[in-house]
DNA sequence: TTCTGAAACCGAATCGTTTCGGTTTTGCTG
DNA sequence: CAGCAAAACCGAAACGATTCGGTTTCAGAA
């Protein structure tokens, strides 16, 4: 049905070589250009990529395995990478694990199967096992959010520890001891690392770990409504709470309007992420945000350096950082 | 380097013929079965869906258009349909143009080389010129939002005049006479529908419109901004706001906050979208819903039917209802 | 044991490109 | 105008699967 490119050199009485030839960029005659861009026109010939991808062993197309699409860190970083990579002629297929090991390896082999040319990757499966048919196959791979020390990989992550430890901080200085955290589960690298960072800088000012006030949640708006509410029934005496990711922070903020319970005046909160919901707040809310933006084109960026043909230096590392944005919603005690 | 159906004929001793019925479902003797999952397991054969693609002319990848992947509406609806391809196989390549319909036409045609089994468009450009080919080569299209007459397609679309309909009956209800719109420019088609919405209930309430009041951003935060600035500064008999999308009504509620005017006291708002936002804000916002999984999952749907054989049935359309969910964010006057 | 129909198996052609190595054309130079 | 290098052109062989039509093998009946 489509033309091919048969097609266009019978159209023209020219080799399918010169046709070839052409629509990569070779030189023909000037009066065979305007032939077979006539002949284009008419058949309107379009390029299968398909064909063109089984030969040169290359798709221009991305895959990238994350662990939800419902998280707004996802979705920004995801519009910004294949901004950057459908500028440069790359697409990209997005799969969406749901936080599963095993959908996670699915997705991986089927986008193996679709001969992706490159990976990126927010893994949840932290030995990185899935990732060893690229591997093997010397396809590029990035990881976001991670270090996976048995693949050879790059990987672009910000200071989880760091990022904790500047919101705890706020609080301390402010006079609060009894400082609820709002994390993920134990096994997300992102979410153990802010957990530490919320231990050390209790133990560094000199304040007791409480376990209690740790709420060990999903990362979901739903899992932390009910953490949350939990937390505020068992123990009434805390006065500050530290959402560890911007979903968490909409599930807190939600317990916390329906309880009627007021912000600064009877509970401090620092949130994560997004800042125009932040914004949005009265009083205005202080978070901690990650640099999506950079983040996205740090990703696309190397992904795109290790596809154009860098294939043997040493894998990357990059370490961003988080920023503080002041609100209101600190009370000094 | 990676292994081939020859690799797997060649080691088992069984011609290829015979290995590609196995893979497609085909009956091989016990004996035979073992040998070729041996080889499979040894040589790390996977299928190379490129080839497959090019021979059977089904990529089982379908292509996505959307006019801003940074609105949450879209993403909710990419997420469900990606959840349901993907179980059934499909994989899904979504490109955003920015609501540009230059950009939107290169996307389509760049999904049109990749050979896309069908396409899922949220439509900028209304004539659906750029869709031809697919129309052409016989490829299913599912629109969103909107209808296009001059093409052959299924679509699915909520009622948008209904929807503003409803968020101005109850503000006239309560008493409301100067009401700002804050909606979407007027080519696009769901902002015009809203808008024509406001317009109806206003004249049906015996309320005279006053242009003045309806401010057009471009259905992003930081128009929104701006545009909230500029009717509250000019208006300060406006007593309640609609706003037409998720989007603008963060920008209304940042400029709200922002300049600490009181809801509902000072000021009334409905919103649009986006249940959690509205219930972490306090009060509570009263906003109109637009049924995003019910969306999703029609779309997927059409299209899976469409693409598993029904070629010829007429062209569906889907309306869908949206709802209020009331907060307090209406004051009685 | 032989026969028979069905099930299993097979090689070759094909999908639409790129690429290899070789041939023709072109436009100069002398 | 002959000679020549460079540029343009060309057909055929891949890439890795599916599919067509035909051949072999098998299990059970006679």
């Amino acid at each position: 049905m489509a033309a091919t490119i048969k097609d266009i050199a019978n159209r023209t009485g020219l080799g399918v070589a010169t046709i070839s030839s052409y629509l990569n960029g070779g030189n023909v005659r000037e009066k065979n250009r305007e032939k077979i861009e006539l002949a284009i026109e008419e058949l309107h010939f379009e390029v299968n990529e398909v064909a063109r991808g089984l030969k040169t062993n290359r798709t221009h197309t991305i895959g990238v395995v994350i662990p939800e699409l419902n998280n707004i860190f996802c979705t920004e970083i995801i519009t910004g990478m294949e901004d950057i990579l459908r500028k440069k002629g790359y697409a990209t297929i997005v799969c969406d694990c749901r936080t599963d090991k095993k959908l996670e390896r699915e997705a991986v082999d089927f986008l193996y199967r679709k001969r992706v040319d490159g990976i990126i990757n927010m893994p949840v499966d932290s030995t990185g096992a899935h990732l060893e048919k690229f591997e093997k196959a010397n396809k590029p791979i990035v990881i976001i959010d991670r270090k996976l020390p048995q693949i050879y990989c790059d990987s672009v992550l910000v200071d989880n520890r760091d990022a904790a430890g500047k919101a705890m901080e706020i609080l301390i200085k402010n006079g609060h001891k009894k400082i609820g955290l709002i994390t993920g589960p134990e096994d997300i690298y992102t979410a153990k690392e802010r957990s530490l960072g919320y231990e050390a800088a209790l133990s560094k000012a000199g304040i007791p770990v409480d376990p209690n006030l740790v709420v060990h949640c999903d990362y979901t708006i739903r899992g932390a409504v009910a953490g949350v509410e939990k937390l505020l029934d068992e123990h009434p005496e805390v006065t500050a709470l530290f959402a560890a990711n911007y979903e968490m922070t909409m599930g807190a903020m939600i317990v916390l309007s329906e309880r009627g319970i007021s912000i600064p005046q009877k509970m401090s909160v620092i949130g994560f992420d997004n800042q125009e919901f932040a914004r949005a707040l009265h009083p205005k809310l202080t978070i901690i945000t990650q640099p999506t933006e950079a983040i996205a084109s740090q990703v696309a960026q190397i992904m795109l350096e290790r596809l154009e043909g860098d294939k043997q230096s040493l894998p990357r590392e990059i370490y961003l950082k988080t920023e503080v944005m002041t609100g209101k919603s600190v009370k000094h005690m």
